[in-house]
This record gives C-alpha cells, sequence and structure tokens, in this order.
DNA sequence: CGCATTTGACCCGCGC
DNA sequence: GCGCGGGTCAAATGCG
C-alpha cells in the first residue's frame, strides 16, 4: 500500500528499509516523479528546505552536482532529519566521507547506522544511465520484505573514495528503481564514465521478440542470481542499462550504449563542465524529450546530478 | 591482461 | 547473549 512517495531523502539515522521512507513519506501524486513535480509544489517545498539545508548538507551533494542549477531537484526535495547528538560525530562523519585527506585509518568495517547520510532517489530505468560517475559493483543482498535484491556500488573512479551507492528495483512500481547514495566522492568526476569490461555491449533485440526481449544477459543473470532467488531481476549494471535499453528503445530508437560517448575531457580536472560537453549531440537528441518535460516542470535549465539526461 | 560482475562467507549493528 | 539482517570482502569467473 505504502508507496516510494519521494524523490530525495537523507537519511541521517538508522538504515535505510521501508519504515524509513515512510517516515520521510511524501504524497506520492505531488512528488513520485520528477517529471510531475509541480512548480507549485516545489516552491513549498523550497520553503522547507530553507529550514532544513545547512551548509553540510550542501556540502555533501556538491559531488553529487557537477552541474549546479539555481532549481535542482535534489535540493528542493530533501529533508534532513539531524539528530542532536550529532554535532560529536562531525569529525568522524567527514572523514568517513573522504573529505579530509589522507585518513589515517580506514576500519575494515564502517559503522553504519546513524553515521551514514544517505540521499535517496526513486529513479526510471531511464534515469539511471545517466549517472556519470563510475561505479563497480561489489555485493548483492536479497532484502527482507522485497522481492528484489539490493545491488550494492562503490565509486571506481578513485581508489580511496568512499562513494556508495544502492540500487534496487522498486517494488510498487515497475520500472522505478531506489537509487541510495552513500558518503561522496573525494574526487572530480572521472573523465570517462563507467568502464564497461565485458559487460555492456550486448544491445536489446528489437521489441519484436516480445516474450525474448530479455537479453541473453538477463536471462542469465537471474538464472545466476544471488541466495537462489530465481525470479529476482539482479540489479547489475548491465542489467539496469539492459533495462533501460529496453524500455527506451521505442522511444529513443537512435541511443546506443557507447562507451567512446561518454568521455570528455577537460583541461582542468576541477572545472566544471558542463552535461553537453560531456555528451555528444546524439545522446542529447535522444533525451531531449526527457529534459523538456523536466525543465518545463521545474524551470531548470541544468540537468541535475546524479542522474542528469 | 585489465577490469568488470558474481556470489558465498564474513562482519557487525541492532532488537529482543 | 543471541539471532537476524544489512553491508562488505574477496576469490572465482567473464568479457573485450
Amino acid at each position: 500500500m505504502m508507496d516510494w512517495g519521494l524523490q530525495a531523502v537523507v537519511i541521517g539515522s538508522s538504515t535505510c528499509s521501508n519504515i524509513q521512507y515512510g517516515a520521510n513519506y511524501i504524497d506520492q501524486k505531488s512528488y513520485f516523479s520528477p517529471l510531475n513535480f509541480q512548480e507549485s509544489e516545489y516552491l513549498a517545498f523550497s520553503e522547507m528546505k530553507t529550514e532544513v539545508l545547512n551548509d553540510e548538507l550542501e556540502e555533501l551533494y556538491k559531488p553529487f552536482y557537477p552541474v549546479v542549477g539555481q532549481n535542482t531537484l535534489m535540493a528542493s526535495s530533501i529533508s534532513f532529519p539531524k539528530e542532536p547528538k550529532e554535532e560529536q560525530k562531525e569529525e568522524n562523519e567527514q572523514q568517513s566521507f573522504g573529505l579530509v585527506a589522507a585518513p589515517t585509518y580506514v576500519p575494515k568495517y564502517k559503522r553504519r547506522k546513524n553515521e551514514q547520510k544517505r540521499v535517496v532517489f526513486q529513479l526510471k530505468a531511464e534515469d539511471l544511465s545517466s549517472d556519470k560517475w563510475a561505479w563497480r559493483k561489489y555485493g548483492q543482498k536479497p532484502i527482507k520484505g522485497s522481492p528484489y535484491p539490493r545491488s550494492y556500488y562503490r565509486c571506481s573512479s578513485s581508489k580511496g573514495c568512499l562513494a556508495r551507492k544502492q540500487v534496487e528495483q522498486s517494488c510498487t512500481e515497475i520500472g522505478s528503481f531506489i537509487v541510495t547514495y552513500t558518503a561522496e566522492h573525494n574526487h572530480s568526476q572521472p573523465t570517462r564514465r563507467n568502464s564497461l569490461a565485458g559487460t555492456i555491449k550486448t544491445k536489446f533485440p528489437t521489441s519484436n521478440n516480445s516474450n525474448k526481449n530479455e537479453s541473453p544477459k538477463i536471462e542469465k543473470e537471474k538464472i545466476s542470481s544471488t541466495h537462489g532467488s530465481t525470479s529476482n531481476l539482479v540489479l547489475s549494471k548491465a542489467t539496469l542499462l539492459n533495462i533501460e535499453s529496453n524500455i527506451s528503445e521505442s522511444q529513443f530508437p537512435e541511443i546506443e550504449i557507447n562507451q567512446e560517448n561518454n568521455m570528455f575531457e577537460g583541461s582542468d580536472e576541477n572545472e566544471c563542465v558542463s552535461i553537453e560537453d560531456m555528451f555528444d549531440g546524439d545522446f542529447f537528441a535522444g533525451l531531449e524529450d526527457i529534459n523538456d518535460g523536466f525543465n518545463s516542470s521545474f524551470g531548470c535549465n541544468n540537468s541535475t546530478f546524479p542522474f542528469s539526461s
């Protein structure tokens, strides 16, 4: 019954769970989809934002915002519960977020609850590959109460980067995914997006195949799904992009995942490169529709991370 | 060969 | 103290 009626939630306490989403539940009609986000609702949320946002939060989001617009989805749709006892943890958190260079000690297993801030999104499949950071999958677990497993990714651009990402399919919204970002990148954006060695080449067959419109890769992954859950959809990067490809193919038949197109070269690593500079024209042509819908709802010209399109 | 994913085992916070 | 469950590790394996 409960739905994931939120776009972005910063969770400052306790682990990610359905209950937490519920605690930050926002009217689904208003906030369920970024593309349906209405301006009046944005304004209402902006007021809320001014009460809850602080410098720390903005710092946390900076790495997720390679191109920061004036009215960004994330900034406008964030709640930020801060516990009183958090103050003493500030230093530790900053270390765990990689804000402090060259940490002297990295515990093998980090603290979990109450220490890691999270940013949670609900996204459509076609938005998933718009994440420009390079992520490497390091685990997958079935989640109690959810028919779908959760995939765990870490930033693969920089060795010491503590940024984490969790992806799981929404159990209530077919084609939607719950994406949780933890910690922040301690480096600028990678010069190339995901390195997709051996995984992403597979392009979906045409939709004519209907029943067989799953790629061999997906079929294989379903079979080999962790803990024998053969019905689960495995959310590996390849799978996500395959899903995306499958879903969006009819809408954007021209789009092809091309590693070369994902490259951008900036003379300065710290330079803020516009999204347009990072993808070629063909890529953007195919995504114009998405942007149009988004921008018309937000009055925002810039794409927002992590799912810039 | 390098980098990716897969997957079983392990660690550890937390609730009872 | 114990067990559950989420998060991580790391060896095995796959792919270009």
